[in-house]
RNA sequence: GGUUCCGUGGUCUAGGGGUAUGAUACCUCGCUUACAACGAGGGGAUCACGAGUUCAAAUCUCGUCGGAACCA
């Protein structure tokens, strides 16, 4: 009966310690941080509408003009660095109690969409019809954006996605088209011809990255141009209507060109002003070899003298030059090239050649009429097209523009008035809005895009716009709703589309609800996030745009990003096969070091990436979690109250807990993003990790510890890892809320940013002392071989001045260390010391003496040091000739020599000029 | 070709008139009732080069060389 009411009571107690276990399990922290929990806490978030923008005016706003990007289907590092700013600032903004307006858009329309439809689906895209051919980029559109969507939710950035904007949906299309008629009912929308480049083998127009240079030889001709007889011409037509045509063999001009195919385009022939052998002659007119019309002899500086003969024959358009000459000095244009390369009507007797037979037939010409005197050799570099290899042509083509030139004083001036981060992106803009030579081309012959809104009567030619309440519209399927005033019902619908910046450089009004009432509300955004790459594009356009649409700027603070670069050093690019993906840091790392090596940059400057810095974020979180549980072992135990009294040491650390609120605060604020990660870490890791655990540790767990102390350490311990989650809340978000989950329901991105509380600047001076003098013995333990956790004897402290502070931090002092006996004495131990360098204070010396201070250093380094030292301690003072420098303008370093009878290690704190007598 | 930025231990980086911060890598030592993926210590930089200003230059000025981004 005995043995089995034993045998029930140790059931009991075995059952007792195994609930005690299940219980503890429960509440027990996991050994490692598992970053797998990031995609719970995302579907809280969204479950939660953590992220949700109010606006009704209860809080102030704070609206970002997000970035739309272009839906390649995969974000790339350049994203997630422009997006962890972004996410920063929207978190910190919400924790200071902000009602954040941040929504994420898409920038559908663009070239590649259609290139990878008509890879996919096999085929060419007036295979099919137009509408067909944009539902297969719709389809394609959609499921890329849906793939970056996730992507952007695994980061952790917080959209709220209630509001997002997608470019090629009718709504925004809307959008698009009205602010085309309403900058055409303003004159700033108008239709003219354009250069551009032109790849006659593919048929079409190509973006200038998309030209290749390659270096090549070709015979630079030098061709006479005789004078013109004025009445021999009508305008600029060819003399030859009236059959007179100069002489060949009269000097008029020698022009030197490698282009003579294209003579009968010349409109103008160009010399340097300051060139002494045109300078009677600018202002006369020539004759054109062979096509014989009139030409007019104009001066600029942009003509090299050096080259060929100095003077140039303009034409349409034999490069860029002849591109902004014609611009510049408003010349005629004569289409003497169609878009297959073969010469026009405009080309007189060469019509229908081929550039190069033309050039042949041109020289041959030439040189039989008398006109050629000259051949010679020259390198010449060649734009190619990036496909064939075709010389490019340059084509005038008939285009929709947006009158920039109108709007660059109002868009600098907008600039001017923005906050730019950092400041000296303001000038790539403003020099760019500066160097603006054409107005804005923003027709595209292209299917996926926002079509351009209008019409052409079939009879008249007149442009029809739509009315805006039939927006959107497009005009190759829809009909006008009236006649052309001309009577007309019939119409052409324009086939061209909108430049896709046209799309997205109404961005930060869409944002704002645009056109409809009450957009004015979150208008001008708070803050532009953007990479300087596209400074020139998004920045400069948008700012045009909202001028041009509204009057206003459209934001008030520009946040620049740099480009992230690849572990090679240049920037990361698939053609250089330096790309990360953000997955693959993800699924090794988690988002949160991604976060935080994106964090650790400024503003503008180009970010390297590289595995090293996001392995040291891992850790930073690793070693931060381990601290947590260490302490959560103590502060979930039991009641911890609010202690009347703390310890200096907890003052110390809580005064370092402001101080770096006040720091981080700051930080977020002015965007030096790469100063919050740092000091966030430094304090956690160091601070209070190193120093501050390993100093309260003896009252968590030592016998003869007050309650008191005990709460107080706890407490302590309890809100400085509670209050520094929320500064790191912004960067690290998975992270702290993973842990701000034991603290409290809530999550910690709905919480407030923390009170500054007590800094206590004695506390902060006197515990660095304290501090400084535990890592002394400490260094000297690890140094001795004695296990840091051995007690020790006895440690003397001789002091002159801070006795003081170390009878206030006795007691951590001692616990600590484990030091049995602890004096603090004046004077100094039973040892002398010596003097073993003497090297000048050169920012005391160097004011003082100016000029004499090279003798000062010469003196000390030819002197003895006994020497030296004797003068020191005779006179206080150094005598030089007639020089007599003060002690206290030396740094002197002393040894301590020889010891008294007792066994004793004496130890030097040079900072703190005190010395430590060890007793073991 | 133009505009803007940048050259600081082997690598990356802070600072921006008084010889230099931190990280990383390396070497040595140590399992300390959270963490060895940790802790302590150590070596390692004439701050790209040349000239100028100054008592003093990594820092300011000019030039040279090199790199990057954007644009043409």
């Amino acid at each position: 009966m005995e043995s089995f009411k034993f045998f029930i009571n140790n059931i009991y107690i075995i059952y007792e310690k195994f609930m005690r276990l299940f219980i503890m399990s429960e509440k027990e922290i996991p050994k490692d941080y598992d970053f797998k929990n990031e995609k719970k806490w995302e579907k809280k978030w969204e479950e939660e509408d953590v992220y949700k923008f109010i606006g009704d005016g209860t809080r102030p706003r704070y609206v970002i003009d997000t970035p739309p990007p272009y839906p390649t289907g995969s974000i790339h590092l350049g994203h997630v660095l422009n997006w962890v700013y972004i996410d920063m600032n929207a978190r910190y903004r919400r924790l200071k109690g902000h009602d954040v307006l941040f929504t994420q858009g898409w920038d559908c329309h663009g070239l590649p969409t259609e290139v990878k439809v008509e890879e996919t689906h096999g085929i060419k895209k007036n295979d099919v019809s137009r509408a067909k051919f944009r539902e297969f980029c719709v389809e394609l559109t959609t499921g890329n954006i849906a793939k970056m969507k996730d992507q952007m939710m695994s980061l952790g950035f917080s959209q709220d996605w209630s509001r997002e904007f997608i470019t090629m949906t009718p709504e925004y299309m809307y959008k698009t088209q009205y602010s085309f008629l309403k900058m055409y009912d303003e004159g700033l929308i108008y239709q003219g011809i354009h250069p551009v480049n032109w790849c006659p083998r593919c048929e079409t127009a190509i973006a200038f990255a998309e030209v290749e240079y390659s270096d090549n030889q070709t015979n630079l001709n030098y061709v006479n141009f005789p004078p013109a007889t004025e009445d021999y011409y009508d305008d600029i037509a060819s003399s030859k209507e009236s059959g007179k045509v100069a002489d060949s063999s009269e000097e008029g001009v020698l022009i030197a060109t490698t282009r003579p195919e294209l003579m009968s385009a010349c409109v103008a022939v160009v010399v340097n002003p300051d060139d002494e052998r045109y300078g009677s002659l600018v202002g006369s007119y020539v004759e054109v070899p062979l096509s014989c019309q009139k030409v007019k002899i104009i001066a600029d500086e942009e003509v090299d003298p050096e080259y060929g003969t100095g003077a140039v024959m303009v034409c349409t358009f034999g490069d860029k030059t002849d591109v902004a000459w014609v611009n510049k000095h408003n010349l005629e244009v004569i289409d003497a090239i169609d878009e297959r390369g073969i010469l026009t009507q405009a080309a007189g007797r060469y019509a229908g050649m081929d550039l190069e037979t033309c050039k042949k037939q041109t020289i041959e010409d030439l040189e039989q009429e008398g006109y050629l005197l000259k051949q010679e050799v020259v390198d010449q570099n060649v734009g190619q097209c990036w496909r064939c290899s075709t010389p490019i042509e340059i084509l005038v083509k008939k285009q929709w523009f947006v009158a920039v030139r109108e709007l660059i004083d109002k868009t600098k001036q907008a600039a001017e008035e923005m906050n730019w981060v950092p400041e000296h992106m303001k000038s790539r803009m403003i020099n760019w809005a500066d160097s603006m030579e054409w107005d804005w081309c923003i027709s595209r012959q292209r299917i996926f895009a926002t079509p351009i809104p209008v019409w052409y009567c079939k009879d008249c030619g007149k442009v029809m716009l739509p009315d805006v309440e039939d927006l959107p519209i497009d005009p190759t399927v829809d009909k006008p709703k009236r006649a052309c005033e001309c009577g007309c019902t019939d119409f052409i619908g324009e086939e061209d589309v909108l430049d896709t910046w046209m799309d997205s450089s109404i961005s930060p009004l869409s944002i704002a609800g645009w056109p409809n009432e009450g957009y004015m509300d979150n208008f001008p955004s708070n803050i532009r996030p953007q990479g300087h790459d596209i400074i020139r594009t998004w920045a400069f356009y948008t700012t045009l745009r909202c001028l041009a649409l509204e009057g206003e700027k459209p934001f008030d603070d520009i946040v620049i990003n740099g480009m992230v670069f690849g572990e090679d050093g240049y920037k990361m690019s698939k053609s250089r096969g330096n790309v990360i993906a953000p997955d693959d840091v993800i699924s090794k790392y988690g988002a949160d070091p991604l976060r935080t090596w994106a964090a650790n940059s400024v503003p503008g400057s180009d970010v390297a990436f590289d595995w090293k810095d996001i392995k040291h974020g891992f850790k930073f979180l690793r070693k931060f979690w381990n601290a947590f549980r260490f302490i959560s072992m103590q502060i979930f135990d039991g009641e911890i109250k609010e202690p009347r009294k703390y310890e200096p040491i907890d003052l110390w650390i809580l005064s370092l807990l402001n101080t770096l609120n006040i720091k981080v605060d700051e930080a977020f604020a002015n965007y030096n993003f790469a100063d919050t990660i740092n000091s966030i870490e430094k304090f956690i890791w160091h601070d209070f990790c190193d120093e501050y655990i390993e100093a309260v540790k003896y009252r968590l767990y030592g016998d003869d510890v007050s309650a008191e102390s005990r709460n107080a350490a706890k407490y302590t311990l309890k809100t400085v890892v509670e209050t520094s989650l929320k500064f790191l809340a912004p960067i690290t978000p998975f992270f702290t809320e993973e842990i701000y989950q034991y603290f409290s329901d809530e999550s910690i991105h709905s919480a407030s940013w923390p009170e500054v509380g007590i800094i206590d600047e004695k506390a902060l001076e006197n515990g660095e002392i304290a501090i400084e003098l535990i890592d002394e013995v400490r260094r000297f333990k690890s140094n001795s071989k004695i296990p840091l956790n051995a007690p020790l004897a006895e440690l003397n402290i001789f002091t002159e001045d801070l006795s003081d502070v170390f009878q206030e931090f006795e007691q951590t002092i001692k616990g600590t260390l484990k030091i049995e006996n602890l004096a603090i004495k004046s004077g100094k131990p039973e040892v002398h010391e010596k003097i073993v360098e003497i090297t000048p204070d050169m920012a005391q010396i160097g004011p003082k003496f100016k000029g004499d201070a090279g003798k000062i250093i010469g003196y000390l380094n030819s002197t003895p040091i006994e020497e030296l030292e004797a003068s020191l301690v005779e006179n206080g003072e150094i005598a030089i000739g007639e020089l007599t420098v003060p002690q206290d303008m030396f740094n002197i370093k002393k040894d301590i020599v020889g010891a008294s009878g007792k066994k004793v290690d004496i130890l030097q704190a040079e900072d703190l000029g005190i010395i430590l007598e060890v007793i073991r």
